[in-house]
DNA sequence: CTAGGTGCAAAGGGTTTGCTACAAC
DNA sequence: GTTGTAGCAAACCCTTTGCACCTAG
């Protein structure tokens, strides 16, 4: 079975109807270099079927999120979403110069993790976690 | 000299007037307990001076953002805001259950930098960090 | 006096929602 | 056949902006 057949299944398994926008827009971000917003979605989506409304993708990526298919990643002031594909979470570097975003293995982080939680009993949820800064071709040329 | 009246002194050395309405703004950041929103700082400036309008209040932030006095946290949806106090810089931790917010230390986010940094070559900017996840107490309470 | 700020109201961008026809099951 | 969904448009929220009046320096 592969991912995208054990999504279908997912999705069937918890009662939701497998709508061809659906399908579409689960496409659209299957296939996105990356994360993509809404409006990145909207925009590729359309392409294939130009009735696809902004609403409907909006309604879509929620219902994928609660039902952990899609994950959120907060990127400067929208959101983003990407497949889940829990075998390879990882996390966000963004460029503030560029505007270029770099994984991170969820290792990275795992120290942090683990300092927070001694620490502080914090449970850190670091699914959406995202840094910014300036990435080493940046810092390169400009200083 | 205090650090309200330097941040005064800072104020008036950019060439910045100081209207009562940005007293206010600053007054009210300044006695808001931790991080306020631009709709906490309109709210509680409002009893003071009930025609300050949001605008007003949006514009001065920004201001006051642009010459460091204060800065910026992006929490959940919303920009927040709290006086930059150089000597007591500190990130935050939200907990997603109850919405509390915790202090972190910078030294908490050292070892993560470095890493970063020599990894990737990734200069990060951890002043406005934020991780979310539960804190202890709802730990405590919900499991 | 004069550059620049304020209040107001309107516009703007992203996101959500009410509704009716329609399609998945 | 039922029940939930899509499309549309309008509402919504937060934020920004244009403008006439006013005020700090």
């Amino acid at each position: 079975m592969t991912h995208h057949e054990s999504v279908l299944a997912e999705l069937k398994a918890a009662g939701v109807r497998l709508t061809p926008q659906r399908l579409l827009v689960l496409q659209t971000i299957a296939e996105a270099p990356g994360h993509a917003s809404v409006e990145d979605i909207h925009r590729r989506a359309k392409q294939a079927y130009p009735y696809l409304d902004v609403a409907t993708v909006y309604r879509t990526v929620q219902l994928l999120k609660r039902l952990n298919v899609v994950t959120e990643i907060d990127i400067g002031h929208r959101l983003h979403y990407e497949m889940a594909a829990e075998g390879a979470r990882h996390h966000h570097m963004v460029c503030d110069e560029c505007g270029g975003t770099y994984d991170l293995a969820p290792r990275q982080l795992e120290s942090l993790r683990q300092r927070l939680e001694h620490e502080f009993g914090f449970r850190a949820n670091l699914d959406h976690f995202t840094v910014t800064g300036v990435c080493a071709a940046c810092v390169a040329r400009a200083g």
